[in-house]
DNA sequence: CACGCGTTTCAAACCGGTTTGAGATTTTTG
DNA sequence: CAAAAATCTCAAACCGGTTTGAAACGCGTG
């Protein structure tokens, strides 16, 4: 069923039948009933292809994951990230549209989406240090927002993101209130920008507290459970192991928790655990108790927040480009406690 | 720049240009080198909303992601299933649409996806015991693959799936070699096609070997970490507990590890499991020492066979439906071993 | 009754490609 | 060398909507 032949259904014209559809004021409310109600009786809908051809417009968002060479792992974040954007689009009428783009092909895939005109819009995930992307994306005057922030990018540019640094400066700081004082890092790849805004809260709190960060208990890789289980058992042979570990994610926690009790130690005893929680769905830290001790924010949240930031832009275009903040919260599990010098001194007291 | 542009510059009709860069035989090799070097230079592309108009054809594949309202959880093999199928699309040339459809709209999203002629085909996701879908897309008429089955759909349709019931029948037949007699299985939500064909290798499995399974030793819940330990330590109370523990994902065995290890019970000697691995990128068992002995096959692999499928049913339909069954092999790991009291005549022996 | 005004409807152009059917040009053949 | 066949190119129609500019209509007013 197409807009012709409903309107010669209806004897009237096709140009009459679009504006009733579509709501504009010089249609009589009479008329505009009997097209609606022809147009619920035959299922009528109109074929997108088209009207985005003669509007311009083609209510679809891109999401460009980027899939390195070397590390095809699927961001363990995307899935519940795009969950919550779903959820908008669908409530405004986009669709969304994925593509998983090698970092090769960057380039020519972002122009491609402008001339091809698949999307209104572009929502960009993982940006690195400097990422060129966004030189590329103001260049090509597609209205985008960055899941994250590229750090020396000079351009200025629209995006979500969490507050990396704080939330791993107030970790930190928790962890040094507790009397610990060797702390390691258990961190994303650096050339991620959260990381590197995350390493830079863990250091900024260590020196305000007078204690050199040291290299050896930082590392930097990609965020599986083997890592954090493997980082851990290095941790634990050093001469002065940690007594507090910091981890970018709750996968490599678990892999802590898991070299922690292969060598007998008691997880927020002997060592005291702090993940950062993206609250995804599979993997929960828990509600009510808490597994681990986390700075939590939603991902799915900035998912949402996102696609509405980007609609906003899209149906009212304007210069200057937004930002939002999302704050974690410091939640308390059970993989934390006093450092052990400080709890044999409490243990003394009782 | 539009083709009509183009075909001006270059002093020829709009037909010529469009025929040179489509490789129709009625142009000649000369201008359509002169075409196509002009497009080059110009860095001309087709609107895809003006040829998917005039072709009839979208150039692009439908993801319906089902989401219902009381286990909002996102499917954590989603995202590995589709960075495979993503993959094959991008070599065909293909975009991938994605829509996350709250379980009463199904119909209304996949009525709309045929008039709206948005998509060429769908995938469809997580089917349930009798699942409706099927029904209404053989209606509605687009070509579509299903990732799974759907146990009681009495209609043919066209589907990738892995063999659930002979991996875990495999992987129980195996756990009763060792000596094992009391297994218990750790499953998805029961009206999930996949859980169904598990359990029922479980069972067949069990009651080949004259063992009557237990209703307390079998569990159905959405496969969380939580689930896996809540679970555990509810078997461990039993006043006989399992020997052995089977689990449909390495989420709830990460969570079975951890009720073990809290109850002093050593994984692989105390209580063995196996787990059903999906090969998820992000939480991977191990290639060179995989930590669980487990049934494995790849997800991505089934996206990456999903995709191709669906992509030659679409450019070749044919009214036959065809099938792709994937076999699991099994993995030995750390988590297996001899039943207790076997191990104990081993002991005795040597 | 002629006129002006606001309301409602419509034919035609347009969005940017593909495709048909015919015309122009070149090559082959009798 | 003329006729037939093969090769190349093009104008125009089409895909299914939206939008422009004009026409038709109803109504109150001078």
């Amino acid at each position: 069923m197409t807009l012709k032949e409903l309107a010669k259904a209806l004897g009237i014209s096709p140009t009459t039948v679009s504006r009733a559809l579509n709501g504009f004021p010089e249609v009589s409310e009479e008329t505009r009933k009997k097209v609606q109600a022809a147009a619920d009786a035959y299922g009528y809908r109109p074929n997108m292809r088209a009207r985005s051809l003669a509007t311009g417009r083609a209510m679809a968002i891109g999401h460009v994951i980027p899939v390195s060479s070397e590390h095809e792992m699927m961001n363990p974040v995307f899935s519940d990230f795009i969950s919550g954007a779903g959820e908008i689009y669908a409530a405004n009428g986009y669709d969304m549209l994925i593509s998983i783009v090698p970092d090769a092909e960057q380039e020519r895939a972002y122009k491609e989406f402008r001339t091809k005109g698949t999307v209104d819009g572009i929502i960009v995930h993982a940006p690195r240090a400097g990422d060129r992307r966004i030189h590329l994306l103001n260049q090509v005057g597609l209205p985008f927002i960055v899941h994250g922030r590229a750090s020396d990018a000079d351009e200025s540019y629209s995006w979500v993101d969490m507050n990396n640094l704080r939330a791993f400066q107030r970790a930190t700081d928790f962890l040094i209130d507790l009397g610990h004082r060797r702390i390691a890092l258990i961190n994303g790849l650096e050339d991620m920008d959260f990381a590197i805004r995350r390493r830079a809260g863990f250091e900024a709190s260590l020196e305000h507290a007078g204690i050199t960060p040291c290299p050896d208990m930082m590392f930097s890789r990609e965020m599986t459970e083997q890592y954090g289980h493997d980082t851990t058992q290095t941790l634990l042979a050093l001469p002065e192991p940690p007594t507090a570990i910091l981890a970018s994610s709750i996968i490599p926690g678990i892999g802590i928790r898991r070299a922690l009790s292969e060598a007998g130690l008691v997880l927020g005893r002997d060592v005291s655990v702090i993940i950062h929680d993206d609250d995804l769905s599979y993997l929960p830290n828990g509600r009510e108790e808490p597994q681990f001790t986390a700075t939590r924010a939603s991902v799915r949240e900035a998912g949402k927040r996102a696609a509405s930031m980007l609609i906003d832009r899209i149906e009212s275009p304007s210069p200057e480009p937004r930002a939002e903040m999302i704050e974690a919260e410091l939640i308390l599990g059970a993989s934390t406690g006093p450092a052990p010098n400080l709890s044999l001194k409490t243990s003394e007291i009782t």
